[in-house]
DNA sequence: CGGCTGAGTTCACTGACTGAACTACTGCTG
DNA sequence: CAGCAGTAGTTCAGTCAGTGAACTCAGCCG
């Protein structure tokens, strides 16, 4: 979409959502910083985007208030999406629904569950065990029966967002996660622990 | 998006969908096709899209199947939504729902309501008045409060557009008018003054 | 026949995307 | 302190897609 506010129908906001998010590559930054994608290394590598591209994207996003840009704690920089970015979500969840309605036959790529009590989410984000919707801090991803597991571990970052984890929560990389390898389980209640 | 299947993630439906309906103009496409448009020329006046972009996207999106093309009565040509296409509502009403959240301060856009009972419809289509998730083709949409009227009629499928109607249901154009309807001479004499 | 409409096609031009290489600024480590 | 590695970008030539205007072609209408 590249020019942005070049659609010209003023009383669309279908229009004016895709100004901001219509771009090639946008959705897909979107949609890794929600499963937890913070650096713009993480996000070039991972996307596999030229990383002229994704400084324009980045900065168009933070411009647009989308997206957050700020130091972390070790000095390197992190994006992170604000509340009108995880607004974002019904969005990406329509999209995801649709491929694998249309694109995913052996069942949906990644599941969406409640943390709190681990029901399944319906296709408007509702709780099948609790009935509630749920939101999105508390909705747990994790790789479902249409998931390609052949593929799938080939970058620490692709691994570290196909392991079930919360939304938003950012990823453990493996500079973080020092020497100890499989430790998961012990990392993860660590983390849980932690708020 | 430009190259399909250009994205390397094959483990996503996000990536899948975008590939589909991620390039420029394709879901203004679609969202016009939601809203009745359903003739080559409509959708390059009203989109003001360059004509062999429009032929791109519109042979595309029938190749994928969302869309379908056949000769109408008059020996014209008509696309019209799939199933599959008609499945993509979802994704649209994100989109405005989220483009009105914030871009449109003063209400929203364009209003969904259950064409049996006239209840609003709320941010997943649920009716509010009789409760129920509403069929698209049962959707009717208008103008809502945020709609502004000074740049609406410039052109009579805009006009058709934001009249109060149904999804799916195709506009009325002067042409199509003139055959069934006696009283239309009002209408087209209305609008060729207009000009 | 002559003009009109609808559905495209053609084409020169511009501008965005691509991929690879390069810079600049940390924070270590010996 | 020199050297190295990691992170966050920038630069650049080549390519490819989008733009807008003009053009074709077929079928009707009178």
């Amino acid at each position: 979409m590249t020019l942005p506010s070049t659609y010209a129908d003023r009383n669309c906001s279908v229009a004016r959502a895709l100004e901001i998010v219509g771009e090639r590559w946008t959705l897909l930054i979107i949609r890794d910083a929600f499963f937890g994608v913070r650096r713009f290394g993480d996000f070039a590598n991972q996307l596999k985007i030229p990383r002229a591209v994704l400084t324009n994207r980045l900065k168009f996003l933070v411009k647009e208030g989308v997206l957050i840009r700020d130091d972390d704690a070790t000095g390197g920089v992190e994006y992170r999406l604000t509340a009108k970015g995880v607004a974002l979500w019904p969005v990406v969840r329509a999209l995801m629904n649709w491929g694998d309605a249309f694109y995913s036959p052996s069942g949906v790529k990644r599941a969406e569950r409640h943390d709190q009590d681990g029901g399944l989410l319906d296709h408007d984000g509702r709780c099948e065990d609790c009935g509630l919707v749920v939101p999105v801090p508390e909705i747990r991803i994790e790789p479902g029966p249409g998931f390609d597991l052949t593929d799938s571990d080939h970058d620490p970052v692709s691994g570290a967002i196909n392991t079930p984890h919360r939304l938003l929560e950012p990823i453990m990389r493996p500079r973080t996660l020092s020497a100890a390898e499989g430790e998961l389980s012990a990392t993860r209640a660590a983390e849980r622990a932690h708020r």
